[in-house]
DNA sequence: ACCTATTTGTGCGTATGTATT
DNA sequence: CAATACATACGCACAAATAGG
């Protein structure tokens, strides 16, 4: 399982388009960043059990000096992952659980959280009015430069923020769905007053990135925390989309249930 | 959009357990870095569009010097995402699209590829005889310590690595499923010689992390990469777990696409 | 109580990488 | 390109706590 460790040594030997050469250059994340992150990644795959194996055989697996370690060890007990006690050993402070977001054809924000005990929330960053891109007016099914509405928001599950989201709405088929939605707080419950009493998720894919500098400062996490980025068309009894919507959750706070 | 990018600084100024004092601590990230990867995500999501802003102004929106922007720059120019311009500018060179990958009940890799005109391919990385343990019994329905194919692969697509896989089978119901993948090179038809003509996928978990420092050797990506993890159950037509298959996609490679 | 091996905690000197001026 | 300040990584040595014989 630990048998090599080969990837902290510099991946980028070679340049190709001759322009800089980067052949002596690191690739701007630090040793004990990289061990930390793979300590993390197998505590949260359970490849790490209880108990961390000792510093010396640490830095003799990873190939680095036990002080990069030792640094690793003290960012993920800063994060509060580790515990280290001296003369024992270091433990792994096992963490709670990621919240469980199911995601089906009638999957609706408020009504997951509640039923994970979890108070919802939701607060509008931004809205504007603008016409149709491309890949938008794909999606939506209508044309180029069609006025839309751009709501910006940002959920929050007890008091922590667990996603940022951007959605685009038909300005001409729900011209107050931005009103309904600050005074309701609702996706669900803006669009009924707009006279859509249903809707259905059509399509949901997938990607994960890292956040953006933004969506960090909003989300308060880290400024290289990932997220799952969700893209999801929603339509009407009638299959006219009604709503394109990207989602960016927190990946370490959310896990995505399909099916 | 370009605001203020307070999120350069370092947001770790307090330590809490008192072990180490992380406030003259960087974050192990380096600025070019930091810059990089935020200007990485503004392309891939269309936020800037084909021209890239002078360099000076992006010093001063990030708060950084202008070489630190150069750098951030050359980095994406040998990444193939830039192409820089002397006298007229920086361009951005369109990405490639992810390889899009629907997950509904019955989708199979292969098919999924050759849908998109690529050569689909696995390998076997690893395969064992290991005991169920807590969370896998659970999901396979099995009691604790039963006996179970682990198998571990890889899938590359047009000699491009695409996933990494571990999938645990009954090795009661399915003695000879390692020997069956061996020969076929496909998890459809090794269950097919066992006699299981058809499954589907019961439940798909999505979150994303980090890629393990062995994972990322095997799929040739950066030791800092992206991966979509999903966790999935597949059933037989009775509706009894036949294999628990935990598959990481590199993020960037890849799109899942839902419903 | 003693000794020993193991493990974490600490200090210091040096070299290299990073970022700014 | 040079000078400067700071972060990162390493090597060595030793102190302090723990566990077992």
């Amino acid at each position: 399982m630990f048998d090599s460790y080969l990837a902290l040594r510099d991946t980028r030997m070679t340049s190709r388009n001759g322009t800089v050469d980067f052949s002596s250059w690191g690739d701007g994340v630090s040793r004990w960043r990289r061990v930390a992150d793979d300590l993390r990644s197998r505590i949260a795959e359970g490849d790490i059990s209880e108990i961390v194996p000792p510093e010396t055989v640490l830095a003799a697996r990873y190939g680095v000096n036990r002080h990069t370690v030792r640094r690793a060890i003290a960012s993920l007990s800063d994060e509060g992952i580790l515990k280290a006690e001296r003369g024992k050993g270091t433990f792994v402070h096992r963490r709670p659980r990621r919240v469980l977001y199911p995601i089906g054809a009638r999957t609706r924000f408020s009504e997951n959280m509640v039923r994970q005990s979890l108070e919802p929330a939701g607060r509008i960053v931004r809205s504007a009015l603008v016409p149709a891109d491309d890949a938008i007016s794909a999606r939506l099914k209508c044309a180029v430069g069609a006025p839309l509405h751009r709501l910006d928001r940002l959920s929050v599950a007890d008091r922590v923020p667990m996603s940022r989201s951007t959605s685009w709405f038909s300005a001409e088929r729900f011209p107050d769905i931005i009103e309904a939605y600050a005074e309701t707080g609702s996706i669900t419950e803006a669009l009924r007053r707009s006279g859509l009493s249903d809707y259905r998720r059509a399509e949901t894919r997938i990607t994960a990135e890292r956040v953006s500098a933004d969506d960090a400062e909003l989300l308060s996490c880290a400024p290289d925390a990932i997220i799952l980025t969700s893209r999801a068309v929603d339509v009407d009894p009638e299959g006219q989309p009604i709503q394109f919507v990207c989602t960016r959750f927190l990946a370490d706070r959310v896990e995505l249930m399909f099916g």
